[in-house]
DNA sequence: TCAAAAGTGTTGCCGATACACCCATGG
DNA sequence: CCATGGGTGTATCGGCAACACTTTTGA
């Protein structure tokens, strides 16, 4: 038997799509959002920190993530997938113990996050317009939003965001804000279709000014989301 | 402060490419080979294991992994990058105490593990025909072997394989010996140098029975690695 | 009937593949 | 001069981006 040697923390880096919240933005425009937590005491007294803790000893490492979520905002997330684990030796600050984290990353509906009432250290900051946060959570943060960024065009993540039925414009809204550029319907369309798993409902959204888009749905059977090596079939080792 | 909870492990999948030693093979294939231990102690007692151990308080995680490689076999990888941390409450098997794994994999010389005096309890066995191993390892390996085969098909891996200067049939074999599948001379050559950083040296290779080919460096400066979030510049945010 | 979004069609470009072909050397 | 691998050229295919165009609704 060997003595413990760390102490092993799970952190989660959350997203969620909200209104950007900005003078010179669109009133209608999103952007990334993640829950951070304030912390309270040495290092970094003050500062804004990931939401996380150690490692429940009767946990698995994603159990422990999706526990994270749930205390924070209330409910699960529709999407989690482990990021990478954070060990230097000197990453609690000069004086702090050593502490390892495996840091996981999440997705969570629209919805869902509305309604969500955060703690009172608990709170909602821009993805991309961040403070200075604790230890490297910054740097975190960045690799988490490369992350979703990359797998988003070629992994149908962006349904976490949204509820179902859909139509294709709400979809394309979602990529655009995480990608932070617009994209052509008609090729979006299109490579969405192609990716399979779409499914019309055959009813239209109502009430708009304009033609009525078509609601869909996803196939729950086709293209299931990777989430992971052990998680196939997928992208993983079938 | 918060007592520790877990016993933190560094584990290294290794990979090197060797002859295949195959009765049906080619005398000149080689194919993908880890180093793995025998293990002494119950659980899994004689079974094969993946290299590694407890990680050291004074060690950064990536450090731990690239010392392990040493204690194998004598020498540093040419490559290192960390794949996975697998934590699952019951992966020690019933009986065994929680241990969570942080499992890097690395890609050694050719010429190097030809050298290399392995120990006792150390073998060489085929990555893709492994007997049950310890613990999780069959599927840690599957993984690691999927993760290898995407990513030399996109970054600079395979040079770590073989010594400069290398013909450009001496890459794509080892491509092929990888990938498990014929690569078209011709596309391969232009593929590799449209990637960049292939440097003429303008010497060939002399003693073969044909037309003596060219012989090729890599520019150091251009197309580093990737070997995780916070070696950029690369694929990860800058 | 007009504005605007939904949805379809069409074209051109670029990269990858397949494969024909010439080059250079040892035997 | 022949066999063999080194190395270059080229036709074709398919995916993707750009954008023209038609459809459908509310106002």
């Amino acid at each position: 038997m060997v003595a413990p040697n760390a102490t092993l923390a799970v952190s989660t880096v959350i997203f969620a799509l909200r209104p950007t919240d900005d003078p010179g933005a669109e009133s209608r425009a999103r952007s990334l959002w993640i829950p951070l937590v304030r912390r309270l005491r040495n290092p970094f007294d003050n500062f804004w920190a990931l939401p996380g803790g150690p490692l429940p000893a009767e946990l698995d490492l994603r159990d422990a993530a999706a526990k994270t979520v749930e205390a924070v905002l209330g409910f699960a997330p529709r999407y989690l997938e482990q990021l990478y684990a954070f060990g230097d030796v000197d990453r609690s600050g000069t004086s702090g113990e050593r502490v390892v984290s495996i840091v996981y990353w999440a997705l969570v509906g629209d919805a869902e996050a509305r309604r969500a009432r955060l703690g009172q250290n608990v709170r909602w900051l821009r993805a991309d317009r961040l403070p200075t946060l604790a230890f490297d959570h910054n740097a975190i943060v960045d690799y988490a939003l490369w992350r979703l960024r990359n797998k988003v065009e070629y992994a149908p993540l962006a349904q976490a965001f949204i509820d179902e039925p859909f139509t294709i414009t709400q979809l394309r809204k979602v990529h655009e804000a995480v990608l932070g550029r617009r994209l052509d319907p008609a090729n979006f369309r299109r490579q969405l279709a192609a990716a399979g798993g779409l499914v019309d409902t055959g009813e239209h959204l109502a009430g708009t000014p304009h033609r009525p888009p078509r609601l869909y749905r996803f196939d729950p059977a086709a293209h299931r989301i990777d989430q992971g090596p052990l998680a196939g079939p997928g992208r993983s080792p079938s």
